[in-house]
DNA sequence: CGGCATCCATTTTGATACTG
DNA sequence: CAGTATCAAAATGGATGCCG
């Protein structure tokens, strides 16, 4: 299968051609913060059956822009991670996430599922390199039962899925307030004093992270219908 | 119609339920370079019949990304062009082809469709702001029987269809030299040399003009095949 | 749990014919 | 031209069932 091709000569309907079908994007942006398995993809991605999941993985595998490994012990299971060529899709991923931040964010409909992943993905895409000059430090992010870690090196950020070696900072909070934090004007500090969050670890690294992220002002329309 | 979404309260997946669909991003990308009729829109994207094409702008409309306009005189004929939302898709539209052109591009298959206002759309991807520093200038190309012009004002760049008012320097050249000049390593000076270009105009813009453009390294695998 | 195969109802698409 | 109407082919989704 796979044979639908747009037949342009040009570069975005190429990469179009290659993850452009329904659910690849989305399945490289649950790669793009760490090697996830089987089972916890489907688990993000409500709808997506395990037929086609099989075969977009397949597709993504033989294009070479994802492979599957083994989790390093104890965990030795079967899992994906992108390749280099598949990283290189963040720019793309971020600048998608970039406008639909500005454009299409509006609140939670009902019926919407919410992964803390999307949203940490989503501090890569508020990034300021500009207000991250001169830092250095490994932020701990525990969101319910799941745990990221941001990297940040001047002006570089790496957010991953999983616990951080050896974090500077944690930060420890509600998927629910998590979500206001980034969808909506709630600060960190906020956070802590109504004690929906709590923090420990180094003052001066804590002190910076609330400048480090900054949200598009939001020109959404139709915030609460998917309209038609 | 157009109920399917991915249900996900993540600004990825919402971008892509209104531009993800097949065909979506390839329109936005017609119009980047300008206001384009029903018919020009067509042409540009063989595959796409009719009703789907008139779904589609419907579409576009109804979400605030596109809308009808009747192109000044002496024309008076309904097309279509980009609103601000839609605009501001150009930067995510561009990382996708930058990521073709490095990851995806080799040779043109026999198979594939070719437009010139695909490699001017290329020639913003490729632009490098460090190198305009300074510049200011208007440029005009002539490929075969479609012009375009681009505005280089410093580190800012614009691609358009259709003539430029007062172009400081004209580039005359046919299609398939544009091809290679812009997917190969041919240069412009080369391409004058040998004749398939011409070029008039002020001379010291015409000296940076291959300077602005900095094609990626290309990683490209499978450069003949869809490969399946 | 991971992953493929199968069957089936529903959508989406592609191609073409047709109308103002 | 611009756009609708129509129909066949393909992709999707959902539910299983199976096998290591």
């Amino acid at each position: 299968m796979e044979q639908r091709t747009y037949n342009q000569y040009c570069a975005t309907a190429r990469t179009l051609d290659l993850v452009g079908e329904r659910w690849t994007l989305l399945l490289i942006r649950e790669l793009l913060t760490g090697p996830k398995r089987f089972g916890d993809l489907q688990a993000s991605l409500r709808g997506l059956g395990t037929g086609l999941l099989a075969a977009r993985l397949k597709h993504l595998e033989r294009e070479g822009l994802a492979h599957k490994i083994t989790l390093p012990p104890p965990a030795r299971t079967p899992a994906y991670a992108l390749t280099e060529a598949g990283e290189e899709l963040a720019p793309a991923v971020l600048e998608l996430a970039r406008w639909g931040l500005k454009w299409a964010m509006g609140e939670r409909r009902a019926t919407e599922t919410f992964h803390p992943g999307w949203a940490v993905l989503g501090l890569r895409a508020c990034f300021d390199a500009e207000a991250a000059a001169g830092l250095h430090a490994v932020y701990e992010f525990r969101i319910d039962d799941e745990w990221f870690h941001a990297r940040i090196d001047d002006g570089a950020i790496e957010a991953l899925h999983g616990p951080a070696q050896r974090p500077d900072a944690t930060v420890t909070i509600s998927q629910e307030a998590f979500l206001r934090l980034t969808g909506q004007g709630l600060t960190l500090a906020e956070a802590i004093e109504t004690g929906a969050a709590s923090a420990s670890g180094d003052t001066r690294a804590l002190r910076r992270l609330g400048d480090l992220f900054r949200l598009p002002p939001s020109h959404a329309r139709n915030p609460d219908q998917p309209s038609s």
